[in-house]
DNA sequence: CCCAACCTGACACCGGGCTGAACGCCAGCG
DNA sequence: CGCTGGCGTTCAGCCCGGTGTCAGGTTGGG
């Protein structure tokens, strides 16, 4: 599943990537809203956890609005503790079910498995990509010499270039993906990951700007 | 289809007979064991809602019994909370899914779905699957050899896998599936399942993706 | 031409996965 | 009541492939 997290907390928004991360979905970490706003129109998401306290405002007023705009992608709402009024509010806006900080990572697993059983029916969404059919859900790429089978941190990296396609990423969001903040790792293992998914995927998928990032290339 | 509600509680049963039956399907609606067992009898269903407590005995020794008889009817089981116990044991008695009360309706039609989609009008749908025909229903598999048979935690691991032939299936989605939601199982248990089954099946059937999970190979 | 950035083949380590074997549990049976 | 066989689970040791590091080569900009 390809799934948007909203928390502006630093270390409670990273524990809960690396877990989701860990369980197989992908995992998009924003934290604010306008972001999230933004991701949410550029990704199609498959569902959305969503902190209901951020720093450029309310996440019920967000919620709120995404459904009035149509949006159907299921949202389970983070909120404190003893915000009850807020959950309340929070089902009544849109939301799927709601976890009270601090919870339990089992327990989110437990929802997100929920969620995901709940809405199993819909079959995944298909991403081209060159000669490529991409399944993110399914960690599955059917190309013209049949299936290309990606490692764990390939397709970390393959898919945070997909969430910006035809833009730039640049090196250092790629290594914050794989190694969260602490882990200095000082080498050169993303131009090494970029080096293998080329081997696989064929050169011209994958263009360099040099001093700046990478790009996935448009061209068919 | 045609559906057998086995409940005794007034609202809920009542609650999810109006819920199926608004979705075109034929619901019997039974409050007793010594009902549902009349009812079976009687009528060819295709799918049995088995409440686990029941006012004349208990649903699980009601679902060993007609396993044993050689029913093969698929069950979905709807079972308290707090009654882990009981829904492993449910899993092992035979059954096919469990629900947690409370649940969603909407989820209750999801599983129904995909029983549906599972068993499909014909009687008993045969799935290709290498050199292998298998029938989910009849829970039996015809191969090169002759018959192979499957204890009934491999035959979950296997229907997990069949449910998305191709698609990658992460290991947690598994052990969801054998273990409910919270049993903290330590242990490669799924591994060992996996094992058994390339035993049975032979290699190349079902494929490794390591840190990711398994999935069903496609060639012949 | 020089240097920085990048590419890529090679390699060692380590942790996840595989599997044979043993153990515990339960049901059936004499 | 003990025996037995089937099944689920655990354990230990081996294997193997993903991962990170390095070195040498290549590219591109100034």
């Amino acid at each position: 599943m390809r799934i948007l997290l909203v928390e502006d907390d630093q270390g409670l928004g990273a524990a809960v990537r690396d877990q989701i991360m860990g369980e197989g979905h992908a995992t998009d970490w924003v934290q604010t809203l306008a972001d999230a706003g933004h991701a949410m129109r550029t990704v199609p998401y498959d569902l959305v956890l969503l902190d209901l306290m951020l720093p450029d405002g309310r996440g019920l007023d967000f919620l709120r609005a995404r459904r009035g705009a149509g949006e159907v992608t299921p949202v389970i709402i983070l909120t404190a503790r003893d915000q009850i009024t807020d959950r309340i509010a929070g089902l009544n806006a849109g939301a799927d079910d709601y976890l009270v900080k601090p919870f339990d990572l089992a327990e989110l697993s437990a929802r997100i498995g929920a969620v995901a059983r709940r809405y199993s029916g819909n079959p995944n969404p298909q991403i081209d990509l060159g000669p490529y059919s991409i399944d993110l859900a399914a960690k599955s790429i059917f190309g013209p010499q049949g299936d290309v089978t990606l490692t764990q941190r390939e397709w970390v990296i393959l898919e945070c270039l997909l969430q910006r396609p035809g833009q730039l990423v640049p090196k250092s969001a790629l290594e914050e993906r794989l190694y969260a903040f602490d882990a200095e790792v000082e080498s050169n293992t993303i131009e090494v990951y970029i080096s293998r998914l080329r081997k696989k995927l064929g050169a011209g998928i994958i263009e360099t700007q040099r001093g700046l990032g990478y790009r996935l290339g448009l061209a068919a």
